[in-house]
DNA sequence: AATGAATGAGTTTTCATTCAT
DNA sequence: GATGAATGAAAACTCATTCAT
């Protein structure tokens, strides 16, 4: 996961020369294959060294602790999940495709990048802090878009923030059970295509 | 959280005596709270034997591991939770009204057993087996109740699995936006009435 | 270093079985030899439990820091020393030659525990509060049987806090020199006979 | 603390710039800062360089460990606090003045100075060559005032070293409580005057 | 069954010292 | 000489689990 500017570099000790640079991408790098595999706990910090290939005491020089890796990490993540929707969203398109092509892109991004949704799910016990900025700038995100599709009269005009907060929560439980779990039960397009059909026009008998 | 018939305790030593069956149920109770407090990893088997008021040897004679009781609780408030939900829909009702009902109940369930969703959330992380079951059964159950409606022509009739997951989402989180986080933001019917709805008739603009 | 009732054990857990109580036992002695030979600082947990016989595990059942029980040894060994001077000073004497006295008892008690002198002093940079109250305790006892002997006649009326923190450093530094580092230049006696001398009439010629 | 030839850098690795020499003495003066707050063990080397400005390597071209800088610094110090004595004594005066004279001005450079009385007493644990040559050095000049005392017929012509050894305990300890810890207790004058008194004349009733 | 002491493997963390630039 | 990253040995401490009573 290498997202170029390395959010968690803020709260801990910025390497001064190349060298350093390098030393603290293989960290990061190592701590999401750890973190990915083993879970927060069970995840080490001689586990991360030596995927990274660095001495122990390396550690030190650019983190304070397990959690604070662990916080760059998902805010690393958090911007990547960020970044993977934006570029699905980069040609215009009526309001409902777009949520559409949004939960697409993101079953593929989880498909792909499994340790990157527990990752983030674990985060709600090791660094709620985190956990929930995670989820509230994603819910304020996608509040603005159903606001757009309202402002350009494709969606109604009294949708707020449980409406983002519901499509939230049924793109990810779509995507731990699709995307996480049952890779291959069911392809993401036919799953983004069920969810926007959802919200295209519910679930009762059409009238 | 007392739920009568600890469900865990299947996969545990069965108390002979009276004194035991208090001793068994203490020790529960006790868990709830220290892991509802602190997390599994944070929680100690002297912490939940301190709030119990009994012997740390003692624990042992009922839980196998601290993983053994937290795995308990998981079943238990799974169980819970399942409980919660029948109670709410014991009257007859419409398809859609019993989906109300249901986020209805599990929002106010929430609400007063935040340790419930903190559990059985981490279980994803401690026991990914009761997690995983959970979720499937729950999943079941909104598929069951799905299938019902369109027997009777209430729903439409070709409502599958990611249907139920993507309502089991939108429930989930909608609790924990406004259940376990923000609590008065908006009341439960008020939220229940916006998923309903969403549900009834999408977001799309009316044709 | 047995003086019975160890001080220490206020400020932590105190054993409730007589296996405890012996267990607790042996980790001060060892800890007494262990911080004595090597220092606080290079003394090691392992290392007082490898002499006391124990598992590294049963340290912390009694203490919470190699500090904790590093205090609990320096207000033990203060007590140690108080009560060898307070037998020393049992028969009625004069005011001189019961300062004279509490000399020779220091003396020969230093000679014979140099590991409790050794603790005392390091206890200024390891634990403050106990070295400070250690010697104002002392200090405290010096100036009573000052007064003690004004109050008789047979001392001066205007002695002072100061006059007792003199012959405070006096015995202390005459203790470091010839029982812990010379024992044997000069004997206990005879270093006694010279401090009661100075006390007696000074170092100036007699007027 | 500036004395100006730094003693201690003999067993050290001599600047041969001007530029080193600054950076040398910026060590020393940032050591004995860092030693005197925080003591030996829990200083840093990184302490040091942060608060020399320098780099953390530079400290090993200066210094081989942090027990020598420790070390430089101990015999520094005993240096000056002689120096600081000898100042004091630079007009003739009969011997007890002269003694009563020193202890003033240990009293005032330890007031001023306490960061030099705690590193020195540490040195017992840390370097206890330097801390016994320190406190023997300062007993056999203190010897060497008193037999000159003698020969002047001024003091007893019995006095030896275990009276030097005890006038330094007197000092050490008047200068500990009310120098270092009750600095305000008592003015230096007049502990001086009354440690002076009992050189002159004992504590015991006027014969 | 209950009690509470004993055990020791396992982990994080520190920091003096070395080294490459 | 100066810089700052890298190293890794060493220790404190935790706590689930076992055991003796």
């Amino acid at each position: 996961m290498d997202t170029g500017t390395p959010a968690a570099a803020d709260t801990n000790k910025q390497p001064r020369t190349e060298r350093g640079r390098r030393t603290l991408r293989k960290l990061l790098d190592a701590a999401a294959v750890e973190f990915g595999e083993r879970g927060f706990h069970d995840a080490s910090i001689s586990g991360i060294t030596a995927r990274a290939g660095t001495a122990l005491g390396s550690f030190y020089t650019y983190f304070d602790s397990k959690e604070a890796i662990f916080q760059a990490l998902v805010r690393d993540m958090s911007e990547a999940v960020k970044v993977a929707a934006r570029e699905a969203l980069a040609e215009p398109a009526s309001a409902l495709e777009r949520e559409r092509a949004a939960l697409t892109a993101f079953l593929r991004f989880a498909a792909e990048h499994k340790e990157v949704y527990r990752i983030i799910d674990e985060a709600e016990f090791v660094d709620p802090e985190s956990y929930r900025q995670h989820y509230e700038t994603t819910g304020a995100r996608i509040l603005d878009r159903l606001r757009e599709g309202a402002r350009k009269g494709e969606l109604r005009a009294d949708l707020e923030e449980a409406h983002a907060w519901a499509i939230m929560g049924m793109n990810v439980f779509l995507g731990l059970r699709y995307a996480v779990w049952g890779e291959g039960d069911l392809p993401a397009e036919r799953v983004a295509a069920i969810a926007g059909d959802l919200l295209a026009k519910g679930i009762a008998v059409d009238r």
